[in-house]
DNA sequence: CATATAAAGTCACAAAATATCACATTGAGC
DNA sequence: GCTCAATGTGATATTTTGTGACTTTATATG
């Protein structure tokens, strides 16, 4: 007896995924005269790769439950504004910098807005909007197409645009991190275009709030080597010191 | 037994929320054939990520969208107020649209905000901010170097990335029309950025309220064959009203 | 203004569906 | 036959949903 293959069950899955916008384990195990257990196998190894999300019951296209800008702005403002000052204070007079979106940077262009000569590179619409009305501070806001839930700029067009430039220092955000010390995200997209701002830095710093630390989301952004450091507002687990010893860069408590 | 996912409810219910303004726990519970208890525990888990708000009864949108203080206190508000809507108007679902930066193309976005299949392009950050929160609109932001008074990118950047789009409809501004009917802007670049957005649209319209047309500013703006026609608030002068009569543009009266 | 009352909310618990994990089974390729 | 990866199975844990007792809120009415 020669089995289906896998692979068609897969990407058949895709393809409803998309027609419909949402798989329900149940019906696919109906559909392909599987067992539960192997549809949730196979969700959860597209899960891995970033092309659903999974949900109780079943799996959906997009982030089912990502926090809004604002619901994460709020959440642990006080460790996120520590986090940011003490990004700002890596800033020199006269550096081009390139600042990620998220609640946590958003708190670092704040606190940037005394500076005098600075050039800022971000995707983020609320931190061009709050850097753009610093005088002194000149701001480039990357193109692309903008993400509701995070009011930046992700996608082809942001990325092409991050290939010309070559900053000073980039702050990038991250979505979790893993307990091996990766750096995670939402979604693929949003892992490549961190990874690529990583690597548009002469330096990195990834900013993360102890909130981050428990969070394990669905993709790992590739590592990069120009990571300077991890600033955060509580020093982590063991495991997560541990890994960031053994890549060599130190964890920076706010 | 299968279960209908509960995600699907989720987003349903932020969806009649979103066209209707508000939901009740019991036509929900109806609509759904769940109990009432599962449904008040769905509004708290979105109340809880800020995306509705709790009301006893039911819950309503999360931002009622108060329009901005800058906003309101624009000048001649009630005038571009008009002017938006009148531009609105003409833009039908599935379109692609670019929109200018300005206040007046600002309240063009404002009444935009109830659109529900529409493509945007933009270089000014609060009408992607306003855009990119209204679910079924896709924003594209122009990158580009920000100018603080505008609050919107010009420059290189922005005029690249102008080419490599085309769009249905354009909805551009003007920093004056002189006597002989010729936009004019404040500076060179803009005056240069405005001429390339006219041509980017198969069709285009300029947006003045009354107070630009006294007003004469120091830089041309090429003229364009594209112009389909002079958004305005109150009719202009004669001499104006020729001019557009001659460049075979209507003159629309908001 | 106090009170009645119906509707809505809260809470604790039980039942059902789903998820997870360890281990068994199957079949293809060597 | 042996190995390995994919799949199935069943015990156990977790999540979701429903139910009913009880409390709170909104609103009308005297």
């Amino acid at each position: 007896m020669t089995r289906p293959l896998a692979i068609n069950r897969l990407n058949q899955i895709l393809q409803t995924l998309h027609d419909t916008g949402s798989v329900s384990v149940g019906a696919l195990a109906d559909q392909f005269d599987v067992s539960k257990e192997t549809i949730r196998r196979d969700l959860k190894q597209l899960a891995e790769q970033g092309r659903v999300s999974l949900v109780h019951g079943g799996a959906t296209v997009g982030i089912p439950a990502e926090p809004s800008l604002s619901r994460r702005e709020a959440e642990n403002a006080t460790g996120k504004a520590a986090i940011g000052r003490k990004a700002a204070s890596l800033v020199k007079d006269g550096m081009v910098i390139l600042i990620d979106s998220g609640s946590t940077t958003l708190f670092l262009a704040e606190a940037l807005t005394t500076r005098e000569h600075l050039t800022v590179m971000t995707n983020s619409l609320p931190i061009a909007l709050t850097l753009c009305r610093t005088p002194g501070v000149k701001t480039i806001m990357l193109g692309g197409e903008i993400h509701a839930n995070d009011e930046a700029s992700f996608g082809v067009d942001t990325l092409e645009s991050l290939k010309h430039f070559n900053v000073d220092l980039a702050f990038v955000g991250a979505g979790g991190i893993s307990d091996e010390g990766e750096f995670t995200d939402y979604t693929r997209l949003a892992a490549e275009q961190r990874h690529a701002m990583l690597n548009t830095g002469r330096k990195a710093y990834v900013l993360a709030d102890h909130t981050k630390f428990e969070r394990k989301t669905p993709v790992n952004i590739a590592p990069s080597d120009r990571i300077a450091g991890l600033i955060v507002d509580y020093l982590p687990s063991g495991q997560i010191s541990a890994a960031a010893a053994q890549s060599r860069w130190p964890i920076m408590l706010a």
